[in-house]
DNA sequence: TCATAAACTGACTGGTTGCTCAGTCAGTTT
DNA sequence: AAACTGACTGAGCAACCAGTCAGTTTATGA
């Protein structure tokens, strides 16, 4: 039993491996199901034996996407430990900026527009999404938090003040995987703009 | 035979303005040629008549979006005065998000996947992108060099600081298209957010 | 050993796609 | 009036699509 659960689990994540790469790389209508069968090595019909249509294949990649990114966060919080909320925001935005180059489908998915347009009919979709969004806008949120009792964060409104930073690392991973600039010659310019957007009072000149 | 060119610049044009909408709102792929000669009320071969094919369709309609963004800028910038290089940025900000609510089917087409996906072989449109994007980017890097002439804004890399400030309003105006969150009510915040992040000292508590 | 179920196959279907092309026709030139 | 032009038409084509299904193989539990 547990090889046949091993050898129909090894198909099945074969096809969601390789769905995850084409949706993210060519997109959900670019993506064929019989290129899909072709490149697995398997026969048309079983892709749609385990999945019932191309949109739930999608929706369980999505599903999968969600709970590899919020595990990878989870971890790295879990594990790290930081002297102030100011040094969790710089470890926060190594950390997305370093994730989107290491998982890169994940994020290139979520810059693709699908998904959000499926979130508008479908709420399991937007569960999804809703999940990722929520867990990342937390974590910058609990940095501001934390900087603000410790005294490294000034006064500013968490909530949104985290919205605007994760909008401002997410744009920059976006551009950087359309090649439109380079984020890691950025990346001393973006810690000190969050510094000074973030700091109690700047130093002077 | 003003009349006649006429009759063609309608056609023409009414085949553009629905391809603009159509590329914008349902993609490259989603987009059918078909379902466009139906809707400008043209039998299918007419527009193959003045576009030999999709992607050269899509190639205009990009030119069209293009110069149509940096025309916007143009008269904005070419009206309005700032006091100083400061309130100019907060102007870029503005009018930017503005932008992207009135012309939305031109931001919602940069905010696809399908132009860069096809810049990376098509010099045309990359032409296109680099175009818009150095257009934005400049204002955004005049305005803070502006700032530090008269001194509204402090000692920071003007074109890399220009990028990051690009990064987060594209960001937060493409959240807002998504429907995750809404642009209008983090519209101080940011305000906020590039002053601190510009100023040459903060105010003390 | 065998019955049952689960995993898998690939030919097939009905429908859509981008694109072609032979031909129509109003208007202009010769 | 003959010759020509260029905008426009729509039937038609090959290629491809997602999804189906009758049938075969494989694994399991008794």
């Amino acid at each position: 039993m547990q090889g046949e659960i091993k050898k129909d689990m090894s198909r099945k994540k074969a096809i969601l491996r390789a769905a995850t790469a084409f949706f993210s790389q060519k997109g959900f209508s670019e993506t064929s199901m019989s290129e899909l069968s072709k490149i697995t090595g398997v026969a048309g019909g079983t892709i749609f034996y385990h999945f019932k249509n191309k949109e739930e294949l999608f929706l369980a990649v999505l599903e999968n996407v969600k709970a590899e990114i919020i595990e990878e966060f989870g971890r790295y919080f879990g594990e790290k430990k930081f002297e102030n909320g100011m040094e969790m925001m710089e470890g926060v935005i190594f950390f997305y900026l370093y994730l989107a180059g290491t998982m890169e489908d994940h994020f290139l998915l979520l810059h693709r527009h699908y998904p959000y347009k499926l979130a508008e009919v479908n709420p399991v979709c937007r569960g999804h999404l809703e999940a990722i969004y929520n867990c990342l806008a937390d974590i910058f949120e609990q940095a501001i938090l934390t900087g603000q009792k410790d005294g490294s964060v000034g006064d500013v409104n968490p909530r949104k003040t985290a919205l605007i930073i994760f909008s401002m690392i997410d744009g920059i991973a976006r551009f950087k995987t359309y090649n439109l600039y380079d984020a890691g010659a950025l990346y001393n310019e973006i810690l000190a703009a969050c510094r000074r957007m973030l700091c109690r009072d700047t130093p002077a000149a």
